[in-house]
Parts: structure tokens; sequence; C-alpha cells
DNA sequence: CTTTATTCCTATAGGACTTGTAGGTATTAT
DNA sequence: ATAATACCTACAAGTCCTATAGGAATAAAG
């Protein structure tokens, strides 16, 4: 497993925000009961700083959730690798992994490089707006999804 | 993360299996100490049924592993959808996943299928003999790996 | 037939991660 | 003032990861 409940969430719940923000914040109660999540764990999902950053609010009696971007700006892989920490497939290619003693005659790290890429450029290649299209079964030309 | 020792583990001890068995049987011993991997941890992966199932052994003295395929005939989807138990990147795709209510009308589950297409489209391009032409410097023209 | 080297089997265990729950504080519209 | 919201911190059950440990069965060698 690659991409737990919070990527998944967050993901859905950015796509709820984006189809129901018109000139409104839209709260937490509203998109959890729509997509069906706790509430409470979705308060730690939109704290995550990198989602938190994608995000304007506004506190207090009707304040809620915005995008601060267009959708069309926002890719799954921003999403899902904010919410997840990393993409990578293994730890060989964390960031703040301890580099492999082996790593310089592997014959298999070429491998999670090449499955790394692979992964990052699907990801890449679709944004909030081709999810919304879909959603509103407007063939939106994403350049991956089926 | 999405491949854990288990699944890079059974990838270099195939490998090394592999590069190692003429005409003999390869002790896990050998390979452990090679790979500098714990023997009672590979004992344990090469059980695991789909590996075990891709190996001929011999027990007792002198005994050990073989592959029981030519190394051109497995993928590293086959080696790691056995040792990781599957490589499905979220678990709305499990085949023993309780069917979610929303999957008939979810936009982000044609994603989740596209992302696993990807992902085993690149895995099942990449061949143990490929890995071992790697290894001995040769160009062995394999799809994927750069 | 005893010794030795191996696979095979089962149990255990610390630590991290996942998936939330819980309770309270600060903020803002009405 | 009240009500509805975001914001913050702590906790906790369960699962998975990464092994370690000890012994039983098997087979070659002497």
């Amino acid at each position: 497993m690659m991409i737990s409940t919070k990527g998944r969430y967050a993901l859905r719940i950015l796509l709820d925000i984006a189809e129901h923000q018109k000139e409104g914040y839209v709260s937490l109660k509203e998109s959890a009961e729509r997509e069906e999540i706790s509430k409470k764990y979705l308060e730690q999902i939109v704290t995550i700083p990198g989602i938190a950053h994608m995000l304007e609010t506004k506190g207090g009696k009707c304040g809620g959730y915005r995008l601060a971007k267009e959708p069309a700006d926002v890719t799954l892989a921003d999403v899902l690798r904010a919410a997840e920490g990393s993409l990578c497939p293994v730890s060989c290619l964390e960031e703040n992994s301890v580099p492999c003693a082996r790593s310089a005659t592997c014959p298999v790290l070429p491998v999670w490089k090449g499955l790394d890429d692979v992964i990052d450029n699907y990801l890449e290649g679709i944004t909030l707006q081709d999810l919304l299209n879909r959603k509103a079964g407007v063939d939106g030309g994403a350049q991956y999804v089926i």
C-alpha cells in the first residue's frame, strides 16, 4: 500500500471544496457529511502543512475553506505528496534516508528510480480540474485517466 | 511506501541465486553473507508461498535453492506481488477489500486504477534476466530501465 | 552411523505507522 | 451573548515492519 486514507481523503476533500466553493467558504462539517468521513480526522488532514498551504481559511461562524489556487493548477502529485509525506515506492529513494552503502553498484536501484518516475509522471499529469470535469461528466482530456 | 524490505530482499536474493546457480544449489548462508541480509529473515522471505513457488530446494547438507524458471520468465511484478502480497497503490483496488459503497460514482477510482496499471506495466516489463544483464554490464534492452 | 550443514516451522517482540477519538481554545457572524 | 466554526494537543487500539530465537527434519560426508 502506498496511498493511505490520508492521501485519499485529502484528495476527496479538496475536490469537494473545489466543487462547492462558489464565492463562499466550505465548512468541514458539510464536506465531512457529504463525503462520509470523520470530521475530526479531516481536521487533521487539512492542517497537514502541504495541504493547508493549498487552502484559504476563515475561522468563526460561517467560516470554512476554499482553494488558494485554481483547480487546474493543483496536480494529484502535489496533493498526495503533501498528504503522504512522500510518494517514493521504496525507502531507498527517500530524501532523508541514510544513503545505502550498496547504492553505487545496486542493480535494482535504477528500477526503483524508474518506478518512481513512472508514478510521478502519471500523477503530475492529472489535476483537480480533470477530476472536477469527470465528476461533472465532461470529457476534460486528462492525459492518463481512462 | 509501497515496497518494503520483503520485496526488495526477495528480489535481491532471487538475483543472487540466479547469478550463482551454475548446476548447483545456492545456500541461504552464502546469499545472506553476499547480500548482507539477516539469514533468519531471508528464511521467512523464501518461504512466502509465491516466492517458494519460484524456487527448487534441496534440504540437508549442501542443500540450497535454485530458480524453478528461467530468469527471463520471471518479471519483477511476479516477485514483488508475491513478496508484498499485492502491489495495489490503494486498498480500494485490493482483491479482498470490502467493496466501497461509493465505487460506482467515485471520481477518483479511475485514477487509482490508472496508477495501478502504470505500475503494473512498468514492473511486468522487467525480468530477472534484465537485471542480471545489468549486473554483468550488458545492455539487455529492458523496456523501461534507464 | 555419527556428525555437520542445511532447509523448514513456529513463536515472540519492539517500534513505527494507521486511523481515528476526545476535549478544549480561539475566532467570527448573527 | 450565542452559536458555529477553525485550530491545537493528546491519546489509543490495531496493524504492519523488521527482524530474532530455538528447534525439528533432512540429507550429504566421513
